[in-house]
DNA sequence: ATTATTTTGATTAATTTTGAACGAATTAAA
DNA sequence: TTTAATTCGTTCAAAATTAATCAAAATAAT
């Protein structure tokens, strides 16, 4: 393996996980120590990356304008993908799926991308994944929703995306949260909701995934009430006093799905 | 294998992989290492592909959750991108543009996502390269149509995309082309060639965009007669006996656009 | 069929990269 | 604070990669 293709492979793997040290990079990479420091060195001298000692780690908080289409937040990566693992679970061969655009519905299209079901959505960052996970025609097969692009989230919203998911039918809305409070699941752009409306219309049942950090937080646009929520997946790092919130809105351990 | 052969095989295998060394070319060509060298140092001097120590690599590293569904290395890329070009000056800004997948089509959109333009497709490679093209907000607006996924071409096909395509009306569609031969135009895949007359129906002017490699090829499936396209932009490299055939069908110079 | 031209593969010397060793720097433990 | 254990960066020899050269093989032209 030649050093761009290390380098690469590098990358590759910050983008499934926060950093890695010295040792793994040498077992991923099959070099030496002094290799990988060379190597690590190049990326964070390069701004690609962030050096500590033991090994790198993933640049916290890109400029999100610069990278549209790409990961956003870079926190808690390992959390979203137990839940989104603990979320495909519900799924079985022969189902609809609409999910909603988020970076913990991305780690769970990821997953849904192998099994042998539909996916509707809106957001062209998860078609995308979708198409690199699976294997040309095996896998899942994706519908997606057309309409306006909306440029920073990647997103199809707008009443010609509405106009599309009101056209299919399906077992599963999996959406994601900008936070849940006392009035129940918000998001923070009014078109994106618009979609999310819909979504939970179309489908049987409505799957909430919301690591946290978001349990407590009330962004601008309300999507809807607890009523309309089936299940919560979420940690079980979640404090006593947001328990109660979620409890007290008539979500119990039937639920509240935890990793 | 001959020269040409090898630098097909090399590319392909650059549009499913981030890069190759001389090692792995050695096997994949059965050719030596000196023969593999003087292959790579010929497609980096075209600026093709990345030169650098033990290998070469794709030229353009998008975010690698973006890879299969953006930059596809061809040849003739220096053609493309001058028709691209000439093609691109039709466009006057507030106007709305069809744009049909292929990869001279996806120079044209690169171009056009810096006008103050409305920008209509069906196909996510097109997508994805105008939002890394332009910036944020800037440049333009763009609308997807919805429907199936079709998985080797990224494109969106199906009654859906139909349905999408016939609620919009534009002044241009830009179509690539499978082949054009005396029937007219031709491609190779029936559910895009179905979206393509949808554009041809909706649009104002119909352009087909084609390498001189086009004329004289036939196709799986008729798109349509000479009388639909308005205008044929295309190389000075084309044959006397290719310009006849156009000639006989009613294209004159009129029509033709030579770059 | 013969000759000229191009392409290929082996050889070699120069250059670059790599891995191990070791002292310096940093963190963790006592 | 002192000590032990990692980790880091650098040096240097070994290994790998490259470009150049040249003869053999393949292709094209006469």
């Amino acid at each position: 393996m030649n050093q761009k293709a290390r380098l690469d492979t590098i990358i590759h793997f910050l983008n499934e996980h926060q950093n890695i040290s010295v040792d793994e990079a040498c077992k991923l990479l099959d070099a030496s120590p002094a290799t990988v420091r060379r190597d690590f060195k190049l990326l964070s001298a390069n701004g690609e990356v962030e050096k500590n000692w033991g090994g790198i780690s993933r640049k916290i908080d890109y400029p999100s304008d610069m990278k549209p289409l790409t990961y956003r937040s870079t926190h808690f990566i390992e959390e979203k993908k137990a839940i989104a693992r603990k979320a495909s679970d519900l799924v079985q061969d022969g189902e609809v799926v609409m999910i909603d655009g988020g970076t913990t519905t991305l780690e769970l299209s990821k997953i849904l991308a192998h099994k042998k079901i539909r996916i509707i959505t809106n957001s062209l960052l998860i078609v995308n994944n979708i198409h690199i996970e699976r294997n040309g025609w095996e896998g899942a097969e994706v519908f997606l929703t057309g309409g306006f692009l909306y440029p920073d989230s990647g997103m199809l919203v707008g009443p010609e995306a509405n106009k599309n998911l009101m056209g299919y039918h399906a077992d599963w809305a999996f959406l994601s949260a900008g936070g849940i409070n006392e009035s129940g699941l918000t998001n923070s752009n009014q078109l994106v909701v618009e979609t999310e409306r819909t979504m939970i219309e179309q489908a049987e049942k409505t799957i909430v995934l919301a690591d946290y950090s978001k349990i407590g937080i009330k962004s601008m646009c309300q999507v809807c009430g607890f009523d309309k929520i089936d299940r919560l997946v979420t940690n079980d790092k979640l404090e006593d006093e947001h328990f109660a919130l979620l409890q007290a809105n008539g979500l119990d351990e039937q639920n509240i799905i935890l990793v």
